[in-house]
DNA sequence: ACGTAATCGAGACGGTACGTCCCGTCTTTCT
DNA sequence: AGAAAGACGGGACGTACCGTCTCGATTACGT
């Protein structure tokens, strides 16, 4: 029978959590990831510094609790054709890329991760999972369907896509449209038909 | 009358360019872009550090031009078809981005670059120039062999094609193999085949 | 195993009692005044710190309750001169400054104390207290012998004998001998001599 | 010959210096040596902390030096007697010990001295080097006069009257009279008359 | 040939942020 | 009812860089 963390000593506050979250998110909006100094978090949340450490190991990792905490609500496409299952499933990308706290965050956050060989491992496991999940159902049943082959990697795929989506929006901050989406999908789909 | 560089006083010395753009890419090899200083890189290049903001507005600038300088001496890929034609472009990025000190600098200095409106313009004409180059000969081409159709957006494909290649290695760190240019290759060929 | 007593009061209050005072007797020899932080006294008595803090108001009282109980057991001195009752007089002060605890604490503390009004009163009341006695009984016995005056000022001296110790020993850290205590002894009681 | 320190880089500013010593010395003496923090000076003094840093290893230095700077100018006592001499001499050091950022700074900065090896060896040298050539002369003079032996110890004597005053004034916080200077004299020069 | 002027290495400058340590208080749970 | 454990807001610590600014010492060019 494990002993189980008897968590004795005073709780941490809740509040304190999320005050923290919200100051982030607000300070990474307002002045960029790189400007956002973790001082200004506590003041702003009005919070102690050991407070926060406390609980992140430092900036990248309070930033991204912080800013990709809603990510799971996109619902699985299923509009009944591969193409147009991947283009929302795109659409959805860039909406998640373009809420003003994410697009400030995302380039010196994905960096700050890149370098980080713990946090790197985790970009897989935290970020894409959600899309991963929603891009496999996609793939089953367009499989079924018939309009594509069985062996096509799903992590490459999902790679391109993110990929092209960060590079265009968070790298060159390019405006995304709709019509990005359907060209992207488009060649996608096309790409991985089967024969 | 433009009387232009009248150039007086002493010149700048050549040798300490090039010691500072050795040393730049020595240490964001060793200990990373962001863990680099450019005062680190000043006693490493036995120069002031005025003598670094003279050429350099800063971190980015100077590491974008240290490790990005052998750059484009890679050859046009014409290999008779489009899809082994986008292979070897791969490769070509692949390899350019598995360079140490490429690989080390790529995340935080593109971040930067994001971050900075006016570095930002310059990643396109800077960074994508070459590749593009190469891209629209390998396009040309294939237009010509009737492989794929006239409206392709060149833009847009080189953008998934780096951003693929950039997401996988530069951020998610995994390693390149030819196998992945070639998948990627196949995807894009395919994907912007006529109708 | 002791029956443990049943009182509902505080059971356990003496062992916490003379724990926090060992504890805190040790870390100031160990670490010395500033460096010693409550935390760390808390921690090696096995403590909570409001346990610390519900019984003393500071590391000041703390520190002179753990380094300053032993003090009354000095006799009086009765050698039969004044001379000589003072040099047992001033070795009684350099032996009960010569404690490692004490010459850890002694400066530090006696800092704490100068600089807080509502400590300060209690430097002459708790520190003084037992010395000035043992000091008036001296001169009691002198005046008796003829040997002294009958109008000196017994704060005086002891501040004078005090004093010097306190600061040949506690300040300029130097080692005391029997040599000063007689030294003092001789200058003091001469001094005080009637015409 | 040496090469001696060529001093290449730009020059401490002098200014900087006395801005630092003078916010110090004001802080010092309205807070308080404890409450005194360097980040206060610096912000008082529109400096940055490492400038501080640069040229005192600490509080306890910077204090000493803003604080005791403007120091002996004081005369040598010669009124002809060794008992008024010794009264105006210890008047002197009563008035050191009253100015206010010397009564502020005392107890808190001989403590910090008394702690640290490398400051103690100081005290003598600096703290006590002008009074001990006042206490030299006056001696070599009262020898003259035969007023007193020629054996006594001027370091004991010296320990005894700064001791004695600064006990009273620094740690005791009593205030200092003129009747306080003509006690100690007094029981001074008796204590030393020659035989 | 000589002064003017920009560059050089060096390092100090005013600032900002870091991540750690303590302070003295406050909530919990466990006994 | 108290105790231990430890989280809390706050603030100082000493260090590292930032990008700018003196220094004295070169090294060229245009008189």
């Amino acid at each position: 029978m494990p002993a189980e963390t008897t968590s004795r000593g005073r709780p941490r506050d809740a509040r304190s959590h999320a005050a923290i979250l919200a100051a982030a998110a607000d300070l990474v909006t307002e002045t960029g990831y790189a400007a956002m100094s973790l001082g200004a978090v506590a003041t702003r949340a009005r919070v102690g510094k050991d407070t926060i450490y406390r609980r992140w190991s430092g900036k990248a990792e309070l930033v991204y609790e912080a800013v990709f905490t809603t990510t799971d609500t996109a619902p699985v496409p299923d509009t009944g054709t591969l193409e147009s299952d991947l283009t929302v499933l795109v659409q959805q990308l860039i909406d998640e890329f373009s809420a003003p706290p994410a697009a400030a965050a995302l380039p010196g956050l994905l960096a700050d991760f890149a370098a980080a060989p713990q946090l790197r491992a985790r970009i897989r496991s935290a970020f894409l999972a959600p899309a991963k999940q929603r891009l496999a159902s996609v793939f089953e049943r367009a499989q079924a369907r018939g309009e594509m082959g069985l062996s096509v990697e799903t992590d490459l795929v999902l790679d391109a896509l993110v990929g092209t989506v960060f590079f265009r929006m968070g790298i060159l901050g390019e405006p995304a449209s709709l019509q990005l989406a359907r060209s992207v999908a488009r060649i996608a789909a096309k790409g991985i038909e089967p024969r």
